[in-house]
RNA sequence: GGGCGUUUAGCUCAGCUGGUUCAGAGCAUCUGCCUUACAAGCAGAGGGUCGGCGGUUCGAAUCCGUCAACGCCCACCA
């Protein structure tokens, strides 16, 4: 068979993919096995992949092919997510290209465009998925608006309704003037903004004086219906009981007192507005002050504002400072950086507003919550994010659950005629209800007005776990039964509290069970300078041109290269090109073998020595990758397998046992050789799926429907560690001639000898060294005066050179060595001099240090012979 | 304003309960090699007073304190 000289991705990628799925090898159902479960983070319907994606699907493929391979029943289900307020923002904007106005259309209009746009769009993330060789189970694909979590949400809307958690009120919210939508207090980021502190002039009723207010939002005054003070404030204790106007609006308002005020903010006199602002809405409350809504739900002014009517309210701040300055009621003005809060989806400043709104008590749900996560029966890694939960968990507030949008799961609220509303899973069961409430039944569904309000996208996606195996709908199914709880969840601490948190809640509430064991929490992809990838930046790579480019497998393990877990990753084309080079490293091996001819000869006894060595190494390195893997290290997984190939197997294990040019190998090694390249195929095939499934069909005879997906990972045997450190000892011996070769720049070809000069040489590997450094052989005696001499632990060795040698150099480099030795053996010996350190330091330790005076006098006294004898020659 | 985290070679990071697995890995760099598996490679080499200061200890990258820089989360100072 002729295999190329470099490894080509697009060759096989497609193939294997095909193939996996013509075997339905991703595929699961309940069996007698354990099973394995992961729920993909839906990502957004009409969303399209990007290096966020790329990093976790390639974690949560990882960890699902390990599992397969380890045994369990392993069951990654895709889906995707209807990401309400983003999908219904971007059918807006399609529908105004279009010259439409969601106002034009009616509900059902707006939502059949919904729906073709999901249609066209959906799904093509799921597709790419695919190229990364992502192993879900596909025919389990589900959408958080289908029919089955639909219907799931509604259920548990109802649920919550009749055991009193959810209930329905006006409340401050956050309104995004934008998507027109209340948002929840997660939907609101903070962010820093320059800007400025109006002092304004607030005549005082029947004085004439002025109170000064400084505001940054000037053009809400015509909201203003009280000024307050502190009580304690002895330079505003004047203003007690005093009216004031307010500036331009000339509204009359009283001068209240309450200690939230900081006195030292300002002028110590605040505007309060309840309408418009937190704060001020709970002084509003608690001094039973007007509230004056001053604005549309767009942003603009309203009717109530008597002023500037229509306007943005950006555009109102600047034309007010103007007309108070006119006035004259503008004191001063001062530069301000302050925090504003903005829409996480939209980027626009949130403004604080008093809506009715549907709103779900947290208090039971953060209870039930807490306790796992705390006492690791649900494991965070890394774990610090524990105490982020806990803080959030612990100061938790009513989650409003309601958006002013027509895309995602309507409430089930219906209203009825004459005041009132009943709450059930369906417009029929709605109907029931509301007969026996009112004990008319007269009432017909068209008498019914649904709530017109849907669900925050998360209401639906925090039963993701339980809803995608039909739990809510049928809580004892065998599918949820048996796949539930899952195994792990890999996601961004981002949406600790959007998803984490909340399916921890419904867990707990809905299986009385964890929704996962594991929460491995990924980094945020950042490109090399540790900039955030955006699109206005051009940092962020296509992943698809970057799979084009260097194969799934090089971008896989590029990703994994640079991502310990709750790191930021700094991502570089570089770590790709290492993956692909180590894609190509792995397939020159297989050509190497694969080109081996095999004969029936003996065995060399290097070869026989190589297998021992190797078989020990490899389970030694299988119990590291063990280990890693239980500590979620991922990264150093991958890269203890890396080097287990390139360097122990490719370097060392295979130039021990190849045979010379055109010579064939013996069967017993050669068997041995693809036996260890077939585990180290399948440890790393969790990483690379492609190339190793190439690489295992290859190097053996396999019937159709067979795969490495599925072959057991190999376990660690009981290792030989003397074994292991004697071989190490024996790489040292053999670099020291490699140096020396350097060094005399003496060629592979040319034959050397190797002396043994002193005590602690094993004889046992000499074929080995003889093998890898050309030698004549390896002989005990005294050193030659011209030989080059190096030492590996305490034993001495020297290449006998010939004319090859410098004397003087020789002498020159041994001097150094021996001040080196004389430092280091001053620092011992102090030790050892210290009658503290003897006393107090362990047994073993302070041993320690008299072998390392031990070993260091007599490298000396032997360098020493050395010079010596070079100087007699 | 609170809370958390980070700071170790040019870059990205390992270093658990203090003492040879303690100064490490990969990449990058430098030197020499086109040695028929692989130049997407091979063989070697250099490079860090472990952020600063102070303390505990016979002994500190490791424990304590403090300062600094950076990052993240939370918070109703207009």
């Amino acid at each position: 068979m002729e295999l190329a000289s470099k490894y080509n991705p697009q060759d096989v990628e497609q193939k294997w993919y095909q193939y996996w799925l013509d075997h339905a090898l991703f595929s699961s159902k309940p069996d007698g096995r354990k099973p394995y479960t992961i729920v993909i983070p839906p990502p957004n319907v009409t969303g399209v992949l990007h290096m966020g994606h790329m990093l976790n699907n390639t974690i949560q493929d990882i960890l699902v092919r390990r599992a397969r391979m380890m045994g369990f029943n392993a069951c990654w289900v895709p889906g995707t997510d209807h990401a309400s307020i983003a999908t219904e923002a971007k059918v807006v904007n399609r529908l105004a290209t279009q010259g439409i106005k969601k106002t034009d259309l009616s509900r059902d209009e707006f939502l059949k465009h919904a729906w073709d746009w999901t249609h066209e769009h959906g799904g093509i993330i799921l597709q790419q998925l695919r190229k990364l060789g992502a192993s879900c189970d596909w025919d389990r694909t589900s959408f958080t608006m289908d029919e089955k979590r639909s219907k799931s949400v509604i259920k548990v809307f109802c649920d919550l309704y009749n055991k009193g958690l959810i209930y329905r009120g006006v409340r401050m919210v956050n309104w995004d003037p934008k998507a027109l939508t209340a948002l929840s207090d997660e939907e609101v980021i903070f962010k820093e903004q320059q800007s400025k502190l109006y002092y304004l002039r607030y005549k005082v009723v029947g004085e004439d004086t002025y109170a000064i207010v400084a505001t940054t939002r000037p053009e809400t005054i015509m909201g203003d219906t009280a000024m307050c003070i502190n009580p304690n404030d002895p330079k505003n204790a004047h203003l007690k009981g005093k009216r004031v106007i307010v500036p331009l609006v000339g509204r009359e308002i009283p001068v209240i007192e309450d200690e939230y005020v900081d006195v030292e903010f300002g002028t110590g006199c605040l505007k309060v507005t309840p309408a418009h602002d937190v704060n001020d809405y709970m002084l509003g409350e608690k001094h039973n002050l007007q509230s004056i809504d001053i604005f549309n739900d767009n942003g603009t002014l309203s009717k109530a504002a008597g002023m500037y009517i229509g306007m943005d309210r950006f555009d109102v701040r600047k034309q007010i400072v103007i007309d108070l300055e006119a006035a004259g009621l503008l004191e001063k003005v001062e530069d301000y950086t302050n925090k504003v809060g903005c829409s996480e989806r939209t980027n626009v400043p949130i403004e604080p507003k008093l809506s009715m709104q549907w709103f779900l008590k947290m208090e039971h749900l953060a209870e039930i919550a807490l306790a796992p996560v705390m006492n690791d029966d649900i494991k965070f890694y890394p774990a610090k994010y524990k105490n982020t939960y806990r803080h959030w968990l612990e100061n938790i507030k009513d989650w409003c659950i309601s958006r002013q949008l027509w895309w995602g799961h309507r409430i089930p609220a219906y209203y009825l005629p004459e005041g009132g509303y009943v709450v059930a899973e369906t417009a029929e069961a709605a109907l029931e209800a509301a007969r026996a409430k009112t004990g008319n039944n007269a009432l017909t569904i068209n008498d019914l007005r649904q709530d017109e309000d849907c669900l925050d996208t998360w209401f639906s996606s925090w039963l993701w776990p339980i809803s995608l195996f039909d739990g809510i709908n049928n809580p004892n199914n065998d599918e949820i039964n048996y796949y539930y709880p899952t195994a792990d969840l890999v996601t961004g601490p981002d949406i600790i509290f959007f998803w984490v948190a909340r399916m921890i809640m419904a867990g707990y509430e809905y299986k009385g069970d964890m929704p996962f064991r594991n929460v491995y929490f990924t980094g945020i992809v950042r490109d090399k300078i540790g900039r955030k990838m955006s699109k206005s930046l051009g940092n962020s790579p296509d992943p698809l041109e970057l799979i084009e480019k260097f194969g799934a497998d090089g971008v896989r393990m590029g990703m994994m290269l640079a991502a310990p877990a709750g790191n930021d990753i700094l991502f570089d084309e570089a770590l790709c090109e290492q993956g692909r080079n180590f894609n190509n490293k792995i397939w020159n091996a297989l050509r190497l073998i694969k080109g081996w001819e095999v004969a029936d000869i003996e065995q060399p006894e290097s070869s026989r020595l190589a297998i021992e060595w190797f078989d020990n190494k490899l389970s030694q390195t299988i119990n590291d990758i063990n280990d890693d893997f239980t500590k979620y290290r991922l990264s150093e997984a991958l890269m203890t397998v890396y080097k287990l190939f390139w360097d122990e197997f490719s370097s060392w294990y295979l130039e021990m046992v190849k045979p010379a040019y055109q010579k064939p190998i013996d069967r017993a090694t050669y068997n041995a050789t693809i036996s260890f390249f077939e585990k180290l195929t399948l440890l790393l095939h969790p990483f690379m799926p492609f190339i190793t499934e190439e690489i295992w069909q290859v190097l053996d005879e396999r019937k159709d429907g067979e795969s490495v997906m599925i072959a057991a990972m190999p376990e660690a045997k009981e290792i030989n560690t003397a074994l292991l450190s004697d071989f190490e000892f024996v790489k040292e011996v053999i670099a020291g001639v490699r140096t020396v070769r350097l060094d005399k720049n003496i060629p592979n070809k040319e034959t050397l000898s190797l002396v043994v000069t002193s005590e602690g040489h094993n004889d046992a590997y000499n074929s080995v060294i003889v093998k890898m450094c050309n030698l004549e052989s390896v002989a005990h005696g005294e050193k030659d005066a011209t030989a080059a001499t190096y030492m590996v632990g305490v034993t001495e060795y020297a290449v006998p050179l010939g004319n090859n040698i410098n004397v003087e150099e020789e002498i020159k480099k041994m001097e150094a060595e021996i001040e080196y030795l004389k430092g280091f053996l001053n620092s011992v010996m102090k030790k050892l001099g210290n009658e503290k350190f003897v006393a107090n330091a362990k047994p073993e330790i302070v041993e320690n240090e008299r072998k390392k005076q031990a070993d260091a006098e007599s490298k000396i006294k032997s360098l020493q012979d050395n010079i010596a004898n070079l100087r007699k020659a």
